[in-house]
DNA sequence: CGCAGGTAGTTCAGCGCGCAAGTTTCGCGG
DNA sequence: CCGCGAAACTTGCGCGCTGAACTACCTGCG
């Protein structure tokens, strides 16, 4: 089980822990957003939104508070608040002191959903994550996260270069 | 910032090491993502896909035991292979065996596009991944992927219904 | 031999996502 | 007061990905 186009100056070793952590981060996402789409309707990323919602000082936030909690483009705050409210579990609303801005609102609907989501999103990490870890393992991985989440968040990426080479995608 | 719908049968530690975990897999893989696909003008898992061919028995691999080796869905294979036969970097050939069948083999070109990818995905890992772990901590995020991952391969996911009667034992 | 049942790939419809461009509003200098 | 740049969303579009339905083929049983 590859990843990344495998070797080229990298150890076996670095490949290995790669491959290993790649392979799990992967396999786990797409197994909880399975279980929990079909347990609770729900994309994980959704939940999200309404835990964060949810647990916000009013069970509102301006959508821009909102994407950098979530750490999601503008683009896809609106389009997801919009499904959101088409479901009827959030309400947007007008932002009085900003007119260009705009307040996302967990409906008492979307609490429920909520709390049922909560649950079954809960049980899969239970089982698919927790379950399988020591206490010293957790803290281990809880730094390493937060050693790699440190250094993304602070570098922001080089701007546009340039590449040359034809691309797969024409159609 | 938040994952999953936040607290409710979970402990305030583990849900801060689900919070970072997931998000800093989310943003590693998004940087990755995109800076490949700039310096590269390559997907991730497409760069995958060239690896596992290149390095196969004949830089031709059957599309079965491609998609079992790169974890991915049968119709993820098809619409890959087919953007890259587009872009002139792989071939699909007929299997004798099996008429059914089908090889998926790497051009020249194809290499030549693998090993200049295959520079910026390193240089991508090095940079994000690599560059903040000890050895020690690699050794940490590897066995606990790797113990992540071989529950995640076990355990086959529940069919349509949350059925709870009792099988004996998964597998 | 003929037909069911499984396997290998493909096609289709639809999802979540983010970039780029567009619209409205704010803030500020003149 | 006007105008100009920036900010807060929104819209449009294309991407990578998947599950389900479909086609073509192989296998095994009688």
């Amino acid at each position: 089980m590859p990843a990344m186009g495998s070797h080229t100056d990298l150890s076996d070793t670095e490949l290995a822990v790669w491959r290993a952590y790649s392979s799990a981060a992967r396999l786990l996402f797409a197994r909880l957003d399975r279980e929990l789409q079909r347990d609770a309707r729900l994309p994980r990323s959704y939940l999200d939104l309404l835990g964060v919602l949810a647990d916000g000082p009013a069970r509102a936030m301006r959508m821009s508070d909102l994407a950098e909690v979530t750490m999601s483009a503008p683009s896809r705050l609106t389009h997801a608040v919009s499904q959101l409210e088409a479901a009827g579990w959030v309400r947007r609303e007008r932002c009085n002191d900003d007119r260009r801005g705009c307040y996302a609102r967990i409906t008492d609907e979307g609490m429920d959903v909520l709390r049922t989501a909560r649950a079954a999103g809960c049980a899969g990490l239970r089982t698919h994550f927790f379950e399988h870890l020591s206490p010293e393992q957790l803290q281990q991985l809880r730094e390493v996260s937060e050693t790699l989440l440190a250094h993304l968040t602070a570098s922001a990426e080089p701007a546009c270069e340039p590449a040359e080479a034809g691309s797969p995608q024409g159609g």
